[in-house]
RNA sequence: GCCGACAUAGCUCAGCGGUAGAGCAACUGAUUCGUAAUCAGUAGGUCCACGGUUCAAAUCCGUGUGUCGGCACCA
């Protein structure tokens, strides 16, 4: 006699056990044309379901956010029998649905290409117009072991095998098509409707793990309806045109080139973006009680043998030999052993704590091939780097410090947002357990503090220590950590650093690794794309164009290039032959901010008419009156607070 | 590193066995013009590299390098 609760209250109470179809035809037409599956206490579940007991029961339809999780799920079921159809004796193994859509992951000796998607697809609409139902059922352990096998499907027998003993085996059906499920499903394959699109083919390891088998995988999008879909893929075009590399070559910031992978030559525009960033970080870290240093390139392997990198890391390290000397150095992937060597050169006080230790520092890495991407991910880089050697008690006041600087930081460069996550002690570390629950304890205590709010990264912690993690995104959603804080209570140790405590004896630091762009390549090509290369004023690389209309206004040009490059402004004077309207264009398109465009009548004047890009409206000044403006926009964001 | 795709003029791309093409940019000339492309002309290529197949290769095959999309990796 199950009572069930809807959503606004009410209560409908059955003779006998329900499904929620048969409940929510009760209700209404409506309700049971789109109904597609429902929460029963909380718990999604397959509209079949069959309610017992009393329960709250809340339908979920098309609207629901949940339910487009469920397109996409349903939608890799509905590739995966496409597949099957099509490719004989491709086995399927998993087809989660994840942000913006699904993949599926297939063995099949041959791996699908592009080309295969318009018959994929084809298969796929005939079977959302089949619009089989999905039907659940259960099977033993066993059973479905030997099933799988005998259907030549071992990556499903396998997944039945390590399935906890607990668990539900569950199946679904489709037709004559049968995949292992948890589920839930929606009503039938004709809930899929047609906005999806199949997006591309990859390889990927089976249980992502390098060692296994390479499956192919396909991925696609699902949308409730085609304008979702459309809305998506225009989504996608718009973000290839801010993607950095794209926007690095148009503008002419930077080029990779085959003699040197994984290395940004800057061109001057580009090194100009750099160098604004760079001298704003360094003014912010002078002001926040940080030191700068600068250690060697080229350091001996024995260091990284103490430091316990040579062990670790050697495969990904640049290494160089000298014919007269038998000696191995390495090109530093990292700054901190040298930073140490710095604290250790005389007797540190404990005064002297918590010792900031900055460093515009140049590493090489031997990064995977597959691993580089534009100047996100490079073997050479420059990290905003630095280290502080504090007490153990300190680490939580150092967290919040730093949490604030580079919020403030972050803010400045046109990201109020961040994400932030939390890595835990990996498989592979150094340091007792103990070690360990103090770093990782002390680093939560200073995120509640700081009000941090993180997601835990689990076994994704430094093999010294946990670290929080700061996470910007891409312009085609790819996330990558920029800034980092990492607690190391093993580098002083097997570095041996120390200080002279208050009682007199020897006591070890904590060594706090932090940065906040992370590498200045990898902050500033996601800063490009977060500004589609349209930059303040303060770190456009030409800050200004002074255009002229006719020539007869070239020599006074000249002096309103001259008095903005005098106010400390980058200028570019533009007085060749050209209608306004081409100039105007061409530094458009180049995305520089402001245009001051110089007639007959502003010379005569002695006036400018500003114009800002992508405006349509222009501010005529007088030249002193101009160029105040233009020196306080120029303002970086921490002396116009100063 | 692994799987797949791609590599043609400075840039974006077409050509896919029979003497290498377009648009934009560049260069030259004309035009002095008021806020997102003035007109005309000229020049520009070991078709990524190295092998192979063929009477003939940018085009087909192999190897290498790089790039792109994923996976794995990321001190």
């Amino acid at each position: 006699m199950p009572a069930i609760t809807l959503p606004d209250g009410s209560v409908r109470s059955f003779d006998a056990t329900v499904t929620g179809t048969t409940v929510a035809a009760s209700i209404g037409p409506g309700l049971a044309r789109a109904a597609l599956a429902m929460k029963v206490d909380g718990r999604l579940v397959d509209l079949s379901t069959e309610i017992a007991a009393d329960a709250a029961v809340v339908f979920v339809t098309r609207r629901d956010e949940i339910a487009l999780e469920m397109i996409r799920h349903d939608c890799a079921h509905v590739l995966a029998e496409a597949v099957q159809e099509l490719f004989p004796g491709t086995q399927v193994t998993i087809g989660p649905s994840i942000e913006n859509g699904f993949y599926y992951d297939f063995a099949r000796n041959e791996p699908f290409t592009t080309e295969d998607f318009p018959a994929i697809e084809a298969k796929m609409r005939e079977i959302v117009a089949r619009n089989a139902p999905f039907v659940r059922s259960v099977i033993d352990r066993d059973e479905g072991i030997a099933y799988f096998t005998a259907k030549g499907e071992k990556y499903k027998a396998e997944l039945i095998r390590d399935l906890p003993d607990a668990e539900t085996i569950t199946l679904y059906s489709q037709g004559d098509w049968i995949d292992l499920c948890r589920g839930p499903h929606m009503r039938g394959t004709g809930d899929v409707g047609t906005a999806f699109k199949l997006m591309k083919v990859a390889g990927a390891y089976w249980r992502g793990d390098h060692r296994n088998a390479m499956l192919s995988r396909i991925y696609g999008t699902a949308w409730r309806d085609q304008k979702e879909l459309d809305a998506h893929l225009h989504m996608l075009a718009e973000a290839e045109k801010r993607d950095h590399r794209r926007i690095g070559k148009e503008m002419g910031l930077f080029h990779l080139q085959e003699e040197a992978t994984g290395s940004v030559f800057w061109h001057p525009k580009g090194w100009k973006l750099y160098r604004r960033a760079e001298d704003y970080m360094r003014r912010r870290l002078d002001l926040s009680g940080y030191q700068e240093v600068k250690t060697p390139q080229l350091i001996d392997r024995a260091l990284w043998e103490a430091s316990g990198h040579w062990e670790k890391f050697r495969e990904h390290m640049f290494v160089a030999k000298v014919e007269d000397e038998d000696k191995t150095l390495a090109l530093k992937p990292m700054n901190c052993p040298g930073h140490v060597q710095i604290f250790k050169q005389g007797l540190r006080s404990y005064r002297e704590l918590p010792l900031r230790m900055a460093e515009f520092g140049a590493c090489h890495r031997y990064e995977p091939s597959g691993a580089l991407h534009g100047i996100m991910r490079v073997r050479s880089f420059v990290q905003d780097d630095a280290h502080i050697f504090c007490t153990e008690a300190r680490i939580a006041d150092e967290t919040v410090r730093f949490v604030a600087l580079l919020s403030s930081i972050y803010a400045d460069f046109g990201f109020p947002e961040f994400r932030v996550k939390f890595s835990t002690r990996p498989d592979l570390r150094a340091g007792t357990d103990e070690v360990w629950d103090h770093a990782e304890g002390a680093l939560a205590e200073a995120c509640a503090t700081a009000g941090v709010d993180y997601t835990i990264n689990p076994g994704e912690g430094a093999f010294y220590g946990p670290k929080l993690e700061f996470v910007l995104r891409d312009a085609i959603g790819r996330d990558w950590q920029c800034g980092t804080l990492q607690v190391d209570l093993v580098l002083p140790e097997r570095l041996d650093a120390e200080y002279v405590a208050e009682d007199g004896s020897r006591k070890r630091p904590v060594m706090l690794h932090r940065a906040i762009l992370g590498s200045f390549e990898r902050f500033l090509g996601i800063m490009i794309e977060q500004y589609a290369g349209r930059f303040p004023v303060w770190l456009a690389p030409v800050q200004v164009v002074v255009a002229t209309i006719v020539s007869d206004a070239d020599e006074y040009a000249g002096e309103v290039a001259a008095a903005l490059r005098a106010a400390g402004l980058t200028v570019t004077l533009d007085t060749t032959n050209q209608k306004i309207n081409a100039k105007i264009r061409e530094h458009s398109v180049q995305h520089v901010p402001v245009i001051a465009v110089v007639g007959r009548k502003e010379a005569e004047e002695r006036k400018v008419a500003l114009r800002r890009l992508g405006g349509e409206a222009q501010t005529v000044l007088g030249l002193d009156e101009a160029v105040g403006l233009l020196r306080a926009e120029a303002s970086p964001p921490d002396l116009a607070r100063a």
